[in-house]
DNA sequence: GATGAATGAGCCTTCATTCAT
DNA sequence: CATGAATGAAGGCTCATTCAT
């Protein structure tokens, strides 16, 4: 690993073949790439161990993809797709409080989807800087919590921006935790989860 | 990188040597390891790396640690060393209140002292399965916070347990993302943790 | 995959030119792989590159060339065709000194027509031990210098064999070497390379 | 291989231990390069080759040397040596007659000694750009050549820097092609390049 | 024939660890 | 005890070649 800390070096897929064979390709060495993860964790995950767990050959990982971070960030940004969805539709809640509500709730069902897969993944996404500075999943959330914060009342007594930064924080270190420890109850994580944002923000515990 | 994932490899130093040059040598050590991280990261952290910032040969770092996940081990120990004993002594605070309040300001100052170093040591304290299987801080500080909410009237509507572990869970990751943003006023982030913990617990926000 | 779903009635002639078609697709692949050895240097050169800048498949290089080195050896041929048939010619002068100035004349404009393309096809030439032990090209200037030398007076104090391979790779090293040095006046060189030939002769240097 | 074409990168080897056991590891490595080299040709020339040949392990190749670039240019620096020193000796000849007798000498003398190493080294040398733009030997003959031809009376109808560059490339040219032809005799081959050289400057042919 | 996805041997390089000095 | 040269398994990646469609 050379020290490359802040160059872009392709991250993006080789070829986005959404069609016939090769998006079949990709989508086998993707779930290869999750499931070795999984696993063997993170010392395990090689582009080798990714072509054999998805029964391809190596070549066949770099046909698709210019790199393993490439890789990683392609397999970030599927098991992404619903989250982010879910948290954009979110900040149009009809009211602020229901928007957290849905924004918890969908970061809860995502991680407990593949609770070991998210873990390593957020991991990865820090460490590598992919998107311009802030990855998909930050910048979505993030926003979102800051459309709903501005319309909540009485406005916290914490700025939003920073506000926002802390909510997600505190989230997802309780949702991952949650994940590491093996709980698989959605609904009572939610709820914790939920006492912990409203009272940050300063709003009575809602009712389930 | 080797496959070690499932074995129990020598976690503690070789020698305790709590005497004369090989005490130092053994700070000397340590100190390089923590500038290694601070200023390559995790990709820049090697042994050789280590030794040559420490001024010593690899053959030393062996001499004292018998590998290189048994370093990062001390390293985490030393870190950890005045949290740990900051929130133990928390846990006997007049009040649960004030040993909360204790325990957020220890782990806030802990982080902003070198938050770079301490990001990077929470993931490996992570990915090496540490000691018997909760490292010394999580044991420590989740400890505290059962103690105290044992005390806490009214008793939170959460088992103490899963409390404790939420409320760590919620403290890290504000704390980390804190120090990831660069926040340097501990006051403040030890406020608004304060306001997800006791909102967390159903408390009241206590004031400054 | 061509979306060639609908076949409508025949269009073409029962009879395809399928050699001239054959001849044309050759010809593709040959100046694409000229392109890159000119474009990307011997590093580039890969076949995949050459049918990219083909436009056509593998698959079709492989159809017509049996591996690499058959194509890189087509490619000298054609490439040399030109001059082997000048050098040919030039065995036949009226007098030896003539002869001698044509193939000079020849290669300087062989040389000068793709510098690099030659400079790089020179040395895969000698890498690749193509044809029997001995390339067309050496063979051919060689055999039409051997045919001059018998015929010049004074006889050359060097026998025959010997100053054909000396002249010959004099010849090539002038010539190469100008062409990477970048220079493009060909008559200047011509006259340069044939002081060294007249002189390696004992002839007096013949004016232009 | 990347196009790395006009890039710097790090060529100098990584330590320069003139002392004791390092320095054996370094000529031995360099031997087992050198070996490599004439005994499987370019294409055998790897990294694990040569280190497995001088009875090493690739690691301590490494250890010396930032890159199989690296090993090469020093490949050539010591293969080089003596003949540039040689070369340097000559531009301070009693007559520029007699320096050019000595540079043509010890070029023959150089490529005799190695036939295939100097031969394949030549292009290697050529194919990465070492130095500055321009490789050690290259300027070294090309400079004598220039000085000595400084001196020359009558000065040759071509400009000195010209001249230098076609006589160099005339030297290396013959000097290259004897050695690939198997040619032993230095005395006989000194006198042939001589005669080009000589015609080439329209001086009379010098006796031996 | 043409296509291009797939293959996999093999290359360069790194780095935790050992051991002779 | 300290040193640092040496080791070599293992990882990321390329590219000539094949073959099912």
């Amino acid at each position: 690993m050379t020290g490359r800390t802040a160059r872009g070096p392709a991250l993006k897929p080789r070829k986005n073949p959404e069609q016939s064979r090769s998006a079949e390709t990709v989508r086998t060495i993707l779930e290869g790439a999750a499931r070795v993860l999984e696993e063997r964790g993170l010392a395990g995950y090689t582009t080798n161990a990714v072509a054999e767990r998805a029964g391809v050959s190596v070549g066949s990982v770099y046909q698709y993809f210019p790199g393993k971070e490439a890789l990683t960030a392609a397999l970030v940004a599927r098991e992404t797709g619903l989250l982010i969805a879910a948290v954009r539709d979110a900040a149009g809640a009809a009211t602020p409080e229901l928007g957290l509500r849905r924004i918890v709730q969908a970061t809860v069902a995502h991680q407990m989807s593949r609770p070991r897969l998210a873990l390593l993944l957020d991991r990865e996404e820090s460490r590598l800087q992919l998107a311009d500075s802030l990855d998909a999943v930050t910048r979505a959330i993030s926003g979102a919590l800051l459309a709903l914060l501005g319309r909540l009342e009485p406005a916290p007594p914490v700025e939003a921006q920073v506000a926002a930064g802390d909510l997600f924080a505190l989230l997802r270190g309780m949702v991952d935790a949650a994940g590491e420890r093996g709980e698989r109850a959605g609904d009572a994580l939610e709820q914790r989860v939920l006492r912990a944002v409203f009272g940050y923000l300063g709003l009575p515990p809602a009712g389930p």
